[in-house]
DNA sequence: ACAGTATTGTTATTTATTTAACAATAATGA
DNA sequence: TCATTATTGTTAAATAAATAACAATACTGT
């Protein structure tokens, strides 16, 4: 799935991801009390370039005027019916260990339509127990408790060798979308949106661009 | 920079990303005692095409024999040659929080060529103290143990109000590559690799797509 | 010996994404 | 009044990336 449409023009899926940078930037504006601003200034606070944002706001019909430029609140809030779910979507994390619970902090309460509603993990001293108020299940119970509580989303957090049986039992259990932080790329239907990050990954990136740098001394 | 020289051919970023990806599933087969594979089991591992993965070869140059396929060994160790820095390069965390932490042990002797050599974090319990046998000093000291300590790459995990003064300081400190975990985007000159990713985003996309899937019904 | 098969390596084509170009517009102020 | 300026919205062009196509090759089995 590389485009969606939206009042029937295709939108690439990366000017989703743009939206939700637009959107973040907005609202802190609307903290500082700022009305309107220009597309050269969201440009200057994301890493893209006026036009592009120009563009992604005509794919989804945003019209600014031609002095004051954009009207912040009404863009968050088109970009907003555009990106939110009205009823929510339930998300679950899956391996509650350091990396899983510092994500579970992070995430936890920064969007309302967006709720951690379960975790899960092996480890018998955590089953059961409450973290952030959110209870801690078996992976016996994921098909049980995905059902019950209409969860859609996983991030997944176990350790790199148990991926692959965890994501299928996701997939089967009927998750519409996986963040997979774990190192084992995992495959699943066309139907289940995947996103999968790895530090180390982008760190040899890093590591290669400085050295291609050095060299070109 | 999106294109680099190797071998006087242009190698797109993204093959850069791939190639890192094969390698490690490469490694993977090596322990198994596969000594050869085949463009499209490559392919199978990773999320990619057949195809993508003989493109990206080729641009390295690397051969296959018609009937074995590749060898894995020999194709590790010209990925290696590309990717990694003989003398190694040394990283340093900023913000050693939960997130920081999580990040510094899963990072931790992954690669050999890739050494944390400090951390730094503005807390005074925490200054003067080790984390995995590597010091923690204080932000006050950046500019002094990034020279001192040839530091090259920061892992940025400091609170997102603080993002901005950081990466200042470690760009003026002559850090050459950050990967910027806090929500906050921030500016590098040309010659600084910045990577930013953020899960938030990721999830927005994921919920979106969700969304999408289930009005298609 | 040779048809059939599976694979690589590479060029050509297509698709996706970004960037550039510019007309239209509205405010400013000489 | 009218040139100047800064901006939007949109079309056109350029660039980047992925995919397809296919010749070349080498092995298999008959
Ligand atoms: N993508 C990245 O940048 C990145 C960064 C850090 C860690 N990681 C990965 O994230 C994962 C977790 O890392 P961590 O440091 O938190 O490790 P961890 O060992 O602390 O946590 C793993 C947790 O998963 C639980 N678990 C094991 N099997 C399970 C199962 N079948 N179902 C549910 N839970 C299960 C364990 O009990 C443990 O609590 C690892 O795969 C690690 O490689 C990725
Ligand atoms: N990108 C992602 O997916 C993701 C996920 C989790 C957290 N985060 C971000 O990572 C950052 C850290 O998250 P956390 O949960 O570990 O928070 P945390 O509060 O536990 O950690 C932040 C640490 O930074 C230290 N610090 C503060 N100012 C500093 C300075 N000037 N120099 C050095 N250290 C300083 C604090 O003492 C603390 O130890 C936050 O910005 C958070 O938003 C991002």
């Amino acid at each position: 799935m590389a485009k969606v449409k939206i009042h029937s023009k295709e939108i690439p899926v990366k000017t989703i991801g743009r939206l939700s940078q637009y959107r973040r930037a907005l609202l802190i504006c609307t903290l500082k009390g700022k009305t309107h601003i220009f597309s050269h200034e969201i440009a200057a606070i994301q890493h893209v370039t006026a036009v592009q944002v120009r563009r992604d706001l005509m794919l989804i019909g945003f019209n600014g005027s031609l002095k004051q430029g954009y009207n912040i609140r009404n863009l968050i809030d088109v970009i907003s019916e555009i990106l939110d779910y009205e009823e929510g979507v339930n998300v679950a994390i899956f391996g509650l260990g350091n990396f899983g619970r510092a994500l579970f902090n992070y995430f936890y309460g920064k969007r309302s339509q967006l709720r951690i509603v379960a975790t899960f993990d092996s480890n018998t001293e955590k089953i059961g127990t409450e973290y952030n108020k959110v209870y801690c299940y078996s992976p016996y119970r994921v098909e049980e408790i995905v059902k019950k509580k209409n969860i859609k989303i996983a991030i997944l957090t176990v350790p790199p060798k148990r991926a692959l049986e965890v994501a299928k039992k996701l997939v089967d259990a009927g998750i519409k979308g996986i963040l997979n932080y774990t190192s084992t790329p995992i495959d699943v239907p066309d139907d289940v949106f995947l996103d999968e990050y790895d530090m180390i990954t982008t760190m040899e990136k890093a590591a290669f661009f400085v050295k291609m740098n050095e060299l070109k001394l």
